[in-house]
DNA sequence: ATAGGTTTATTTGTCAAACAAATACTGAAA
DNA sequence: TTTCAGTATTTGTTTGACAAATAAACCTAT
């Protein structure tokens, strides 16, 4: 048998060529900003037709990779990958997961309190003065009792935001900023009673204090105690969800 | 002035297609596994032609929102999204962040640390014997000496990535598993002398006995020490790196 | 000479019509 | 009943053309 059995390449042009391109700009030899040859040239080296060409380009605009833009001085560019428009990819992502109930809820609840604590800890050593008043101005939003109760639960995503963002590290920012931005329509879901709120701004308000006082442990143990009450919050509301839909 | 002006759509039309598709799947109009109309169907619905709407439908391939095959019962599909298909994004975009530079060695060393500290504490008190023998295996391979670097580096990954399968959290388990994957590319950067692999296995080994224990803070103590030492090695392996580019 | 508008060339965006290839179903023949 | 050829359906690909955006060159009038 002298015969190869090659790999059979099955896939289609589209998809190849896209991965080709895509191997490109990875291993950077395409650097940020190039300007790849035009559609039409791009057709004739990799021999194919130029619509081919054109869902290849669109695969890799669907994850931000390039930007075209018409014109003579138009064409298609390498985008710097811009950590927004990444995250942004990632938040789709695993919103559509956490939206087919693929992590339960205690997995989620625990994540967060793992990263959160995280969080507080390194914001205790390197918050500034300017996250202290952001936090302030959350605070004082939540506790205006008019405020409606998608508001109030953006202010408080706001405020957790705040607190990645006082830690000074952009890769753990990135990570938590994530999945605090994957786990909001999870958050919205719960309704919240007047008492519930008055409990969820002091804890926010024991936590301001405690970076205030670059105390980790103080903020760490008021952090628990929300993540805690929250995670029964949303048991609460996933069950009476799950109840309203099976009487209906 | 009676003017609307209105939002002013520029945007391409397969970019709105895709979008509109996009929010039907993640809404849930659009269930798992349901059939798309044809692209004959959809280029008439939507009133445009059929390459616009191919065009469309490769922006939600690459998101793996959707499946294609030919043939009579063929047609476009939504998929069920996998966790790993997912990963395998989530990781490709952060690779490409870390080697854009978008993360300092520093914030990456100490988020590692959080998270597989985290890790640590779960995988102490949930690991079953089947984690224990897993992370036994790895070790074996590691204490080859005819080992190769990226065959030592794959190992050490897989002897991390079952420390995050061992917290039982599937939330926690995806998010590290993908920084580990996208960090791959930074651990191989480095050569390990051979005392260096012996004080890696030792490290390893002594959070294995740890885990038998369940020993959460040993397990810790050792990981957080490999970490600090993978830290300066990086460290040294870029400054050098730097060194030998500039010297071309 | 300069400000302003007009043309023009280039490039992506869109369309139309057709053929190729994969694949499941149908029906006839052994 | 099994097998095999044919057929219909659907995505994959090609060709060729036109539309729209846009920057540069050019041209005109003050």
């Amino acid at each position: 048998m002298a015969i190869k059995f090659e790999p059979l390449v099955t896939e289609s042009l589209a998809k190849q060529i896209a991965e080709n391109i895509r191997e490109a700009i990875v291993k950077g030899s395409l650097k940020v900003d190039e300007r790849l040859p035009t559609e039409e040239e791009l057709a004739a080296r990799f021999e194919v037709s130029r619509p081919t060409i054109r869902e290849a380009l669109k695969r890799l605009a669907a994850q931000h990779l390039i930007r075209s833009r018409r014109g003579p001085t138009g064409g298609t560019f390498v985008n710097r990958p811009s950590q927004d428009e990444i995250r942004l990819n990632l938040t789709n992502a695993m919103t559509l997961l956490v939206g087919m109930g693929e992590f339960n809820l205690a997995d989620i609840a625990e994540t967060r309190q793992g990263l959160e604590t995280l969080c507080c800890r390194l914001a205790a050593e390197r918050r500034t003065d300017a996250h202290l008043v952001a936090l302030a101005v959350e605070l004082d939003i939540q506790r205006d009792p008019a405020l409606s109760d998608v508001d109030f639960c953006a202010s408080d995503v706001r405020f957790h935001r705040v607190l990645a963002d006082a830690t000074d590290n952009a890769l753990l920012k990135f990570i938590v900023l994530t999945v605090i931005d994957a786990l909001q329509p999870v958050a919205n879901m719960v309704v919240y009673q007047f008492r519930e709120r008055q409990r969820l701004v002091s804890q926010h308000e024991s936590i301001l204090t405690a970076l205030q006082a670059r105390d980790a442990d103080s903020a760490i143990a008021a952090l628990n105690e929300q993540i805690a009450d929250l995670g029964e919050k949303y048991a609460q509301a996933c069950t009476s969800r799950v109840r309203h839909n099976q009487s209906r």
